[in-house]
DNA sequence: TTGTACGCGTTATCAC
DNA sequence: GTGATAACGCGTACAA
């Protein structure tokens, strides 16, 4: 194990060339003759250098670091969005300090403290907890993905969109009765298109309609027992209609499916069901569940793109601010299961 | 936005003391009377200093930094094993730069020289791609995770006493016959053991049993196209007989218990089935699935500890390398649901 | 095309 | 208890 680091210092030495013609190897090889690049490559490897980049970066300023905070990795949604983002590196090649949430604003603060002070160029949030204009005021380039962005730029999924499509499909389908079940989401986030979306749809149809908005729980257990409540009281008070069941998202929708299947040994006719987000339990379901898919790898490079652009134009010599608020939305894709016709 | 950072120089003269006082005051601050704290404390609040790690790393070579390299994040179990590793930093400070790899080991090979130039403490390994000599080569220290490693420091999921749990229960469950199906597990990686476990316990009670090892893909489709076809060879080649079935992941058991559901129209006494992981596939199935459960959480914090002490030993001016490996075992936790009995 | 000298923001080593 | 000064490894005018 080569304990003594090696440097430009024992290179030029080793070369007798000076430290800045080193440098420039890296930086601008193109001003070096070709037997000169050839003579410093051999001492490269002679020598067996190893790149220092927190020296570099020291020295100029450009961390190439680009902060994430994310609120877990339990859900499949946060975690997919994290594997895509953290695949921009192939194009972008800014590194990731990232730190999951905890629900606790004292806790962000701590991590967002920490990454300003290692000089992270930008940052992508995901996280709910701490508000935008908060965010807004540290002087870092943001965007945030599906929450409350006020006063950052940000990439949503179009919820709305996504509702109209989910909930068309369930017309089509001739229900007697469209449900939507959601939790008591705040109208400031992106998810509450999905109950306007709904709500406009069916107005727009003059459906027979009714949105459930409830706290359903956190753990698989309370979700399990909501849903199996609420299926009692459509059995009641929608019997022998034909039901369609628009849900916030796929593990809701596949608790609901698994009550409804166990209670007829299969999905019946007089009910229909539609999620959201395109998770793998949709897919693996024991119906597979029709469902609104997030684009999210289409999301995480939107979102990378623009925080890329915001980073890059900081770096110039005499950077352009951008003004005006960047809201981009990306349109999500119907995905057609069985447990739609 | 404040434009200009507010150096330790900046506030020596705004405070009239040394650089080194304000350095003191951060880093052994109970050098300085109580007075002078409580001065320098208000000359940052007025100056709105944020601290720079960099520049700190840098002159000291502590970068508190740990490289982690994940397969991918779209398998839960990865998702959630970084996620517990994230939650490591209250207790150890250490941050985290983080590598979603390829399955390419070209490109995980730049990944590792890319962590090593921002100068790594260590490297927390879940990746397969690049053998365990190499890894060792690279002067860091590093704790794999379920992975082959012969020469490098480990955390496993006990896998062999998971395969002598699950298969015991099956024997419990008074089975016929036993089936274990897995794909073509390499004898030097942790999961192997679940091959091995399998067999021996089925030995050890002279049990009919079977081991069926092939690819059974990696998408949903052929996962699912594989178990159908399993289930009609079991179907045929043990009729009437009661199956214990114990397969290699949750995926996997969730897909075999879906056929077997839908053809029957519940889970009939004649098959019981049992996954690995507790993966939330499991809990949200059709029918609860009995598994396996990996301590995750013990896991990594296990990993970072021992990863913390070879990190710390190195700090020391005298330091006493680490001369024999580590192989840590975290037994996992049977965990009984309604496929079993 | 190449070299000199200094700056980046902190810590470490001596002194006082 | 406090201060001057030299590292740390690289980038970058400015010179040659």
């Amino acid at each position: 194990m080569e304990k003594k680091k090696i440097t430009f210092a024992d290179i030029a030495k080793y070369t007798n060339f000076s430290k800045t013609t080193i440098s420039r190897y890296f930086n601008n090889p193109d001003s070096l003759t070709i037997e000169n690049q050839e003579t410093i490559a051999q001492a490269l490897k002679d020598l067996n250098y190893q790149e220092n980049k927190l020296a570099k970066v020291f020295a100029n300023g450009k961390s190439e670091f680009v902060g994430i905070i994310v609120p877990n990795l339990y859900l499949h949604y946060y975690a997919e969005m994290l594997n895509q983002i953290l695949n921009t590196y192939e194009s972008f090649n800014y590194k990731f300090l990232i730190f999951a949430g905890k629900n606790n604003e004292e806790a962000e603060r701590k991590y967002i403290q920490e990454l300003l002070a290692y000089k992270i160029e930008g940052m992508v949030v995901l996280s709910h907890t701490i508000p935008s204009k908060e965010l807004a005021s540290y002087g870092v380039p943001i965007v945030a993905i599906e929450r409350e962005d006020q006063y950052v730029h940000s990439v949503n999924t179009d919820n709305y969109m996504g509702a109209v499509q989910a909930t068309s499909l369930l017309l089509k389908n001739n229900c007697d009765v469209l449900l939507h079940i959601n939790s008591n989401v705040p109208k400031n986030v992106p998810a509450f298109g999905r109950i306007q979306g709904f709500l406009d749809t069916c107005r727009e149809h003059q459906a027979n309609h009714e949105v459930i908005l409830k706290d359903l729980g956190h753990s698989h257990q309370e979700i399990h027992a909501s849903m199996a409540e609420l299926y009692q009281y459509m059995e009641k008070k929608y019997p022998h209609m034909k039901k369609g069941i628009f849900l916030a998202n796929d593990t809701h929708a596949n608790s609901m499916l698994n009550i409804i299947f166990r209670e007829h040994g299969a999905l019946p006719e007089e009910y229909r069901i539609i999620g959201f987000d395109d998770s793998p339990a949709s897919g693996q379901a024991i119906v597979p569940i029709s469902t609104v898919g997030q684009q999210i790898g289409k999301i995480a490079r939107e979102a990378m793109e623009i925080l890329v652009m915001l980073m890059e134009e900081r770096k110039k010599r005499r950077p352009q601010p951008q003004t005006e608020l960047i809201h981009k939305h990306v349109t999500p894709i119907l995905i057609r299961r069985e447990t739609t016709d």
